[in-house]
DNA sequence: AAAGCGGTACTTTTT
DNA sequence: GTACCGCTTT
């Protein structure tokens, strides 16, 4: 074998080499932080140490694949097969369903994700009458989410004075029933959500001695990637199991920490020193990707956080052009900027399509990115936004699977029972859950004996719930016996989806179908492909399928068209973390969107948000260029939009503007133009034209985000669009704090403070 | 019970 | 601007 050792440099080769006891390796920007993952294991595996010992643990399933694939490369396909990597929620999935009936689950339960979880939350709001504007399933579902990464039960939940102190102050007095009921109908369901699959690891190895001890055991060396992203509940799992042997290594950058808001725990990185005292620390500051006016610009915007560890990266590279900074009037036209950038910067077979990337900070503004390349013939890939396993036709072909598996998840029952419609309806499913919760039993126990449940339902009924349950246990006899395509196929033709899908021909029932199937020959090829240990002749069943997609939310099914590798890579800045291109754009670098303006709050919010564009603009190796757009659509709504505070924070010396000046007083001209358009999208300008408010120079100025707190009944306040108005009525606190008011060209409008931008007159 | 209409809320980031 | 909800009509 190569004495792979060589291609790193000094801490590199340090950090590999110390395999044993605790080590903590702070790892800055494309400083071979995968590398030295990747390369640690496979010493690890020269040196002799069983593959199904170690256990390596990343933040998403790309990056797991990502590693296993290079670390095959190193020491050879079998021996990286045999590794426990992955996610810590599809490893510890894994380790649940083997333990399942230990924490008193059956080993097939479903797994919920986001999207299940907030319809079970809205059933459960529903049937407690509660307002389900002030318990929004979302918001719930976040709060729950928080309890959970922080090791919260549902009674110690409703048990702890703080927290029922904080509800009762933001009105929502009722979330720590909800958490309870919300848990109690998950087991009955048999079903789990992403947080339940750590919190019950949790519960495991706190409750089973010998489980625990048998998983130390097996994990001698345990490597965490991203440790600057753990959460409290991912934390105390690796620390319980790398206990016994303490060989443990995790790899973060505390300066690229950007998943606090869903828990992570930047402390965590901190911790280590004190929970493993005889640790050894190695730094890895020399960066390997990017240009140094790439590296001394994200460094001149980091500087400006308060909290982070020091460190200095730096680089050998060339020093590479400037940053560059380009100004639009619009999305659209900030789209065609990027595109026609792109298609010049391709002319001289400098870089080809798979070179770029667009990051954003939200979803919604691919759109109009999307657009522009679609009119300049750019071939282009999202990543991530709604995700294929995302899509309603999806969901409801693998609702189908999931009910075969699991009959109790009242969910997937719930989504399917009447589509496509067969005639059973609200009023007989309410019956049905009613009479579910009232027994303590589930609605498909229910759905076969109604009347043993005391549920009256006309014959007509009766027997149309009773083709489903039948129809259901039909296709759970060939779950077993039939690979997973065989049995997909005949469920998607039983079900009466496809012949749903082919009734018309609207685009979006043809798109629809085409996504059907695809699904369908994502289990050809999944049925096909060459089972994972076992004989060659065991059937890859729906089960399996269903496992190894359930944790992907990211991901399209793998695709091999070879036309489909050389494309501009399209994504948020979050989803981009981990990655590197030679030409990187970071589009709408406005105040409120990038900045959040949810984060505009606290000190701590900002920061995360700095974080970000640090991680954004540390993606770019070549060139990098930031643009925004001084107006943009957003909630249906025409905002205008000043350039990000971030861009600012670069030192000059390395960044350039290209058109515009950002400093120079705003130049509305481009408005004039924009109305004789008179395109189907600009209509709201026009408004804003016949509106005598908005049309004076720096229209922009003064209107802010209030609170509730902040207005008065009677005030009179001035809205871009609306004009000028008297304060009507003000409701609700916080998130949905509302103010009718009666504008003088308008009428009375509902406005919702968290987005309306208002100005105050008097 | 199903389909079609109109009003409302919504958009931070993800396993 | 869209997705979803609830109301109305058939």
């Amino acid at each position: 074998m190569t004495d792979f050792l060589a291609d790193l440099n000094e801490p590199q080769q340090k950090a590999v080499k110390a395999v044993d006891g605790a080590v903590l390796v702070i790892a800055g920007a494309g400083s071979g932080k995968t590398r030295v993952l990747t390369y640690r294991i496979a010493h690890l595996l020269n040196l002799g140490i069983d593959p199904f010992n170690i256990l390596a643990l990343t933040f998403t399933n790309k990056a797991a694949k990502e590693m296993k694939d290079r670390i095959a490369q190193l020491v050879g396909g079998s021996k990286a097969k045999s590794l426990w990597m992955g996610t810590f929620h599809s490893v510890f999935a894994k380790i649940l369903r083997f333990e399942a009936e230990k924490i008193e689950y059956p080993s097939n339960f479903t797994i919920y994700d986001a999207d299940d979880s907030k319809r079970l939350l809205k059933n459960i709001i529903k049937e407690q009458n509660l307002d389900d504007k002030i318990y929004n399933a979302g918001a719930v579902l976040s709060r729950i989410s928080n309890a959970k990464n922080n090791l919260i039960s549902a009674p110690e939940y409703n048990e702890d004075f703080e927290i029922q102190t904080y509800d009762a102050q933001s009105r929502k007095p009722k979330l720590g029933m909800i958490y309870s009921i919300y848990q109690q109908r998950l087991k009955k369901a048999a079903a789990m959500d992403f947080d339940d699959l750590l919190f019950n690891t949790n519960i495991l190895l706190r409750d089973h001695a010998d489980v625990l001890y048998k998983y130390q055991n097996k994990f001698k060396y345990i490597l965490v990637d991203e440790y600057q992203d753990t959460n409290f509940s991912q934390y105390l799992i690796v620390k319980k199991l790398a206990a016994n042997n303490e060989n443990i290594c995790v790899v973060g950058d505390d300066a690229q920490s950007i998943y606090a808001f869903r828990g992570a725990n930047i402390q965590n990185i901190l911790n280590f020193k004190s929970d493993y005292p005889e640790h050894k620390i190695f730094k890895l500051e020399q960066n390997y990707r990017s240009t140094k006016n790439i590296v001394n610009a994200a460094n001149s915007v980091i500087a400006n956080n308060k909290d982070q560890i020091k460190k200095v990266v730096w680089t050998d590279n060339e020093s590479g052009e400037k940053i560059q900074l380009f100004k639009a009037s619009s999305e659209s036209e900030e789209a065609a900027l990027i595109g026609s950038r792109i298609f010049e910067l391709k002319k001289n077979n400098e870089f080809s399509d798979k070179d770029f990337a667009i990051l954003y900070r939200t979803n919604y503004q691919s759109r109009a990115l999307e657009e522009a390349l679609r009119k300049l013939n750019i071939p282009y890939k999202i990543y991530g936004g709604v995700s294929f396993y995302q899509r309603k036709e999806i969901k409801d072909l693998l609702a189908y699977f999931r009910l075969v598996l699991n009959p109790s998840d009242e969910t997937s029952f719930l989504r399917i029972i009447n589509f496509p419609a067969r005639g059973i309806g609200n009023t007989t499913l309410d019956r049905l859950v009613v009479a579910a919760n009232e027994n303590n039993s589930s609605i498909w126990e229910v759905a076969q004996k109604p009347a043993a449940f005391n549920v009256q339902l006309n014959s007509g009924i009766i027997n149309r719930l009773n083709e489903f349950v039948l129809m259901i246990k039909s296709f759970k006899a060939r779950a077993n016996n039939h690979n997973a395509f065989e049995f997909g196929k005949m469920v998607a033709y039983q079900s009466g989806i496809i012949k749903f899908y082919n009734e018309d021909e609207s685009p979006e029932s043809v798109t629809r179908r085409e996504n059907i199937e695809e699904l369908i020959s994502a289990l050809k090829d999944f049925s096909e492909a060459p089972g994972d240990v076992e004989g060659e002749n065991a059937l890859r069943t729906i089960d399996v399928f269903l496992e190894e997609i359930s944790l992907l939310t990211d991901s399209e099914p793998e695709k091999t068209d070879r036309d489909d590798v050389n494309r501009v890579s399209l994504m948020t800045m979050h989803a981009a973390k981990g990655l590197e291109f030679p030409v990187v754009f970071l589009a709408g670098m406005e105040e409120n969107l990038f900045p959040s303006h949810m984060s505009l709050q606290s000190r701590t919010e900002l920061e995360e948000e700095r974080r970000l564009f640090y991680v954004a603009l540390t993606r770019g190796m070549k060139k990098v260029f930031l643009s925004y757009a001084e107006t943009r659509f957003r909630f249906g709504e025409f905002n205008f939009c000043e350039h990000s505070r971030f861009i600012d924070e670069i030192d000059e010396q390395f960044i350039n503007v290209i058109s515009g000046n950002i400093n120079k007083p705003k130049d509305n001209s481009w408005l004039k133009e924009s109305f004789s358009e008179s395109r189907k999208q600009f209509k709201p300008i026009n408004k804003i034209s016949s509106a005598p408010s908005a049309t004076q120079e720096d229209s922009d100025a003064g209107f802010v985000l209030l609170t509730a707190a902040q207005l008065r009944i009677d005030m009179v306040v001035q809205h871009q669009r609306f004009g000028i108005g008297k304060i009507k009525t003000i409701e609700g606190a916080g998130e949905n704090a509302k103010a009718s008011v009666v504008f003088n060209n308008f009428g009375q409008k509902q406005l919702l403070l968290k987005y309306a931008k208002l100005k105050i007159l008097s």
